[in-house]
RNA sequence: GGGGGCGUAGCUCAGUUGGUUAGAGCGCCGGCCUGUCACGCCGGAGGUCGCGGGUUCGAGUCCCGUCGCUCCCGCCA
């Protein structure tokens, strides 16, 4: 017989009543009647309840064993009388008389429950992942990111894609976040950077002919963390293409995240290609933000004209509007019948988020009620719920402020009134593209244009429309995938030709020289023969956690740090012996801070 | 860098306007129990109330500082 297993702790069934079997595996709970004893054994595969009692020479050693004790039981399997099925357990039909035992290693008191569901310390849960990740709903979770990888996996060379790695010791890349930096032993005073995404690398395999690439790949960025957002390290879908438009690269991608999420959906629904194209400037008017859940049906309406009327009394908005503001509606379904009390509670929050208040109508059938209702008269009101698809019954809220501080106001008011009203569709994964973003940005603080996204996009108009339009106007060929307000990735067809490259980047404040330094190696690449090229990337964590529906994404993690992007388990960061540093040519200016959570070296 | 929440037994939590010896459930230790499956019953051990300072006759409770975890803004595809 085999030293630990002939069976797993999920295997056994009716039909291997009768036969000698050996289980291993942690005692995931005892319940002893003094004279008998049950074990419910677990191991990766399942639970198997185990049975001895008072007359086996091996009753009290096995007695007092502590739970989360790895054993080994051997003995037959008997059939359960039919009382006492348990229909819950798959092995429910069957037990383990135990006959000999095997204690392989001993636990200590647990510093956290295995067998309860609890929300314990996050602290502890992250010291002890290894006693965290044997409950039932964390292992779940880290088997199902296992294969949801496999899946787009296979998704992607079904997709005739073909799996590349990348250097992880590589040189910083403009992605804009902050670098991990590598200190070089052998080149003193020179740094490696973990890559931040794999971009440059991925564009030159389409150079060299690829046709196709992709990979699971880790990216680096020494930013703060999110709920959504872990901090250091996370992993993309990164993926690239020859000779495609934007248009292919949705093609390609649609399938892959609509059949993968199917594949887990486990009940709810999914989009079906072709996902909705969203054009950036209207996601913002309609829905206040570039990652619009559209499970919420709620759209924004722009009503600046409505509130300049010459017969509207409204002075707050009126005069707000000749200075440049914006009016924003944003209907309520249903919500006339809401008390006094919740529309003053909503104000209250509004201010709390920065703003002048929110002002709103009720709609009914004889016309408006509310604190701005008698400004606006009725002929101006039947406009409005025209536009804004208002009935009796139903209410709309007016946002007025800056084009910016407008839109992201009425966003935080549609996502509030989503979930105040429960008009977010439930158990459904919606995907759509925002589309269209523009190539450049002014900086509020310095005034200055730069780059609002992937330098590396391609303008759209190419080189004529940098040499002729204002740059704030022209739009790039760079997108987004969102699903549920959670932004999946960002992709572009990329710049591939060096006079428009370095004419972008001479918009955004390089000089030519600057960027032949800093991407010399791309720029060499494109004047050798580039393909016209484009990809995007997906995070794969993310799209884990809203599979799993968790609203943190360290539960989809294996191993993750805690914000303050400490390993707990490891003792990482850590110090490092004087020794090591010399021979890195580095010398610490300041005393090592010792941290009371960080291990020492 | 800034703002909010939390920190009490191994774990999850309760703890009144500041007032006697800081409690419960789970776990742990001991006892009883032969059909449980979150087994049940009896008993016990276990506390630097995150840490430091202050106010007070008296602080888990109030004040100041600090550390840790977390959520958000900044930052970040």
């Amino acid at each position: 017989m085999h030293p630990y297993r002939t069976h797993t702790c999920g295997a056994l069934r009716r039909e291997h009543v009768g036969s000698e079997v050996r289980l291993s595996g942690w005692v995931h709970r005892k319940r002893d009647h003094g004279q008998l004893l049950f074990i419910d054994l677990r191991d990766h595969h399942g639970i198997t309840q185990c049975v001895v009692d008072i007359s086996s020479p091996i009753f009290r050693e096995i007695e007092g064993v502590r739970l989360e004790s790895v054993v080994t039981l051997t003995g037959k399997v008997v059939a359960r009388s039919p009382e006492t099925v348990n229909t819950q357990l798959p092995t429910g039909a069957i037990e383990l008389q135990v006959a000999a035992y095997t204690l392989q290693s001993a636990a200590d008191t647990l510093p956290l429950q295995v067998n309860a569901d609890r929300d314990e310390n996050e602290e502890i849960r992250l010291r002890y992942r290894f006693l965290d990740l044997r409950r039932e709903r964390p292992h779940r979770n880290i088997m199902l990111r296992a294969k949801v990888i496999q899946a787009i996996r296979r998704r992607m060379i079904e997709q005739g894609f073909t799996e590349f790695q990348t250097p992880i010791l590589t040189a910083s890349s403009p992605e804009g976040a902050r670098d991990y930096l590598v200190p070089s032993r052998l080149h003193p005073g020179h740094f490696y950077a973990l890559p931040q995404a794999p971009q440059q690398f991925k564009q030159l395999l389409m150079v060299a002919g690829f046709d196709r690439y992709f990979q699971i790949a880790p990216c680096f960025r020494d930013e703060d963390a999110r709920a959504d957002r872990a901090p250091g390290e996370f992993y993309q879908l990164d993926f690239e293409m020859s000779y495609v438009t934007q248009e292919d690269v949705f093609t390609a991608l649609e399938p892959v995240l609509s059949g993968v999420f199917e594949e887990f959906a486990a009940g709810r629904t999914v989009s079906k290609p072709p996902f909705p194209r969203i054009k950036y400037d209207e996601a913002l008017l309609s829905y206040g933000t570039d990652k619009p859940d559209l499970r919420n049906p709620i759209v924004i309406r722009e009503v600046s004209d409505l509130f300049a009327r010459p017969e509207v009394e409204f002075r707050a908005f009126k005069s707000a509007i000749e200075k440049g503001a914006v009016a924003r509606a944003i209907p309520a379904p249903g919500a006339g019948a809401r008390p006094r009390s919740w529309f003053d509670r909503l104000n209250d929050w509004a201010k709390e988020l920065g703003a002048p208040g929110l002002g709103y109508i009720v709609v009914e059938a004889d016309g408006g009620k509310g604190p701005i209702a008698k400004f606006i008269p009725p002929a101006i009101q039947a406009e409005l719920n025209a536009r804004c698809g208002l009935k009796a019954g139903d209410a709309v809220f007016f946002v007025c402020d800056k084009v910016g501080a407008a839109q992201k106001l009425a966003g935080a008011v549609r996502t509030r009134l989503g979930e105040e009203l429960e008009i977010v569709e439930p158990g459904t994964f919606r995907f759509c593209w925002i589309v269209d973003y523009p190539m450049y940005e002014r900086d509020e603080d310095t005034g200055l244009i730069e780059f609002s996204h992937n330098p590396f996009s391609m303008p759209q108009g190419g080189l004529e429309a940098l040499e002729t339009q204002d740059p704030l106007t022209i739009k790039a060929y760079q997108y987004d995938v969102v699903c549920n307000g959670v932004e999946l990735s960002s992709g572009a067809i990329r710049n591939h030709k060096p006079d428009i490259m370095i004419k972008a980047f001479e918009i955004a404040g390089y000089t030519r020289q600057d960027v032949e330094t800093r991407f010399g190696g791309m720029l060499s690449a494109f004047k050798f023969g580039a393909p016209p090229h484009g990809g995007s990337a997906p995070g794969i964590d993310r799209i884990v956690m809203l599979l799993a529906d968790e609203p943190n994404i360290r539960e989809v993690i294996t191993f993750p740090m805690t914000q303050q992007a400490q390993d707990l388990m490891m003792g990482a960061p850590a110090s490092v012996e004087p020794r090591r540093l010399k021979e890195l040519h580095i010398r610490l200016d300041l005393p090592p801070i010792k941290k009371p959570g960080a291990k020492e070296s």
